[in-house]
DNA sequence: CAGCCGTGGGG
DNA sequence: TCCCCAAGGCT
């Protein structure tokens, strides 16, 4: 029965109102053993700590973006009990510049629950591995499909596309209605066997061929059927995000300097940077004034000032330099310390915190 | 539900 | 330069 899809002849496709259930699903696992990507650093293993770190990096992160954080981390944490026993600030800084740090908490936290509740054995159903923190149903649906063969399905925004497409769903897919569309569509066309393989080769044609802009239809297996492709409507589905102006906002950080090292403050567990260590920010006084009123020195000099664009709203940031002669001692339990500009690279820090301090390096 | 949560690449 | 958003999940 998997056969039948690839020998129907074009004129019969065409009156075709869509694809079957099966021919879906095998014409695409076919497409994938011939072209699909086979070689990622994640791939060809089914230890569900390397899948299940891959997915969590991958969360709208780009592949090539992540494989060199994920090689590093593996590296340093080459099993899930040595991330359930390392400090959280060694995590966040395996992660830094990443960004969606809340991934990296998450990920921490869960191994950590792995080990006290499940013996140190990842969770075998998607329905239990769902219940880790940062796992969400696609997620844990990934991880239980390819590491245990679950016949479940994924609804990442790989394949939100090639659904979108291939069954000219309209909407934006961010809207309940439509994702449950959606939802209920990836559960339907799963295949009955090979569902590794299935949701592989969906990731792949969305990464590859059916991309954002510009898809690459004349390589697409589903080329025949594609509703969007008949219409000429590529480039109009999925629908995108209504979109909205992001705020701007602006602050003044003060970068304390102190011979070889300078003044960070580990920001709250919560919210932007959660976790991390960032430049103190100033009050409405200013940097200056907050700098005189904590170190007793009243000189400084501006930075130039540079704009970090987030998902939701655009920081301008204004940081403001001032020496010391040597590091006054802090308390102990306070969120500031003092850190060595030599030793950086480890540092749990956001990415515009560490472009300022590598300028501040190499004068 | 809607807002929040980073960063970098591509058009 | 600007806009879009990428293997989403949490509150």
């Amino acid at each position: 029965m998997a056969a039948k899809a690839t020998r129907v002849d074009p004129a019969a496709r065409q009156q075709d109102q869509h694809l079957s259930k099966q021919d879906f699903a095998h014409r695409l696992m076919a497409w994938q053993a011939a072209h699909g990507r086979h070689d990622l650093p994640w791939q060809r293993t089914r230890d569900p700590y390397r899948v299940w770190l891959s997915e969590i990096m991958l969360q709208q992160t780009q592949v090539g973006t992540v494989i060199p954080y994920y090689l590093r981390f593996l590296e340093r944490f080459p099993q899930l009990a040595d991330l359930a026993a390392a400090p959280q600030e060694a995590v966040l800084g395996l992660w830094s510049g990443l960004g969606y740090y809340a991934r990296a908490r998450n990920l921490h936290k869960a191994a950590q629950t792995v080990m006290a509740e499940h013996g140190g054995q990842f969770p075998q159903q998607a329905e239990m591995i769902a219940r880790l923190p940062g796992i969400g149903r696609s997620t844990a649906a990934a991880i239980a499909a390819f590491c245990f063969g679950e016949r479940v399905p994924i609804l990442d925004g790989n394949v939100k596309r090639v659904l979108c497409r291939a069954f000219g769903v309209e909407g934006f897919p961010g809207e309940r209605a439509v994702e449950q569309r959606l939802w209920a569509l990836a559960e339907d066309l799963l295949p009955a066997t090979g569902v590794g393989r299935y949701i592989q080769a969906q990731m792949d044609l969305g990464a590859t061929v059916c991309t954002r802009t510009r898809p690459a239809c004349t390589r697409c297996p589903l080329a025949g059927d594609c509703m969007a492709l008949r219409d000429g409507r590529t480039a109009e589905l999925p629908a995108a995000r209504p979109r909205k102006a992001p705020p701007r906002r602006s602050v003044e950080v003060a970068v304390v300097r102190a011979g070889d090292a300078v003044l960070l403050e580990r920001r709250p567990a919560a919210g932007i940077w959660g976790g991390l260590l960032a430049l103190p920010e100033a009050d409405a006084a200013g940097a200056a004034a907050w700098a005189a009123r904590r170190f007793g020195v009243a000189d400084g000099r501006a930075l130039p000032a540079l704009t970090h664009t987030f998902t939701h709203f655009v920081l301008e940031i204004r940081p403001w330099l001032v020496d010391l002669p040597a590091p006054p001692a802090l308390a102990a339990d306070g969120a500031l310390r003092w850190q060595a500009l030599d030793a950086l690279d480890e540092a749990p820090l956001p990415t515009p915190v560490r472009t300022i301090l590598q300028g501040l390096r190499r004068p």
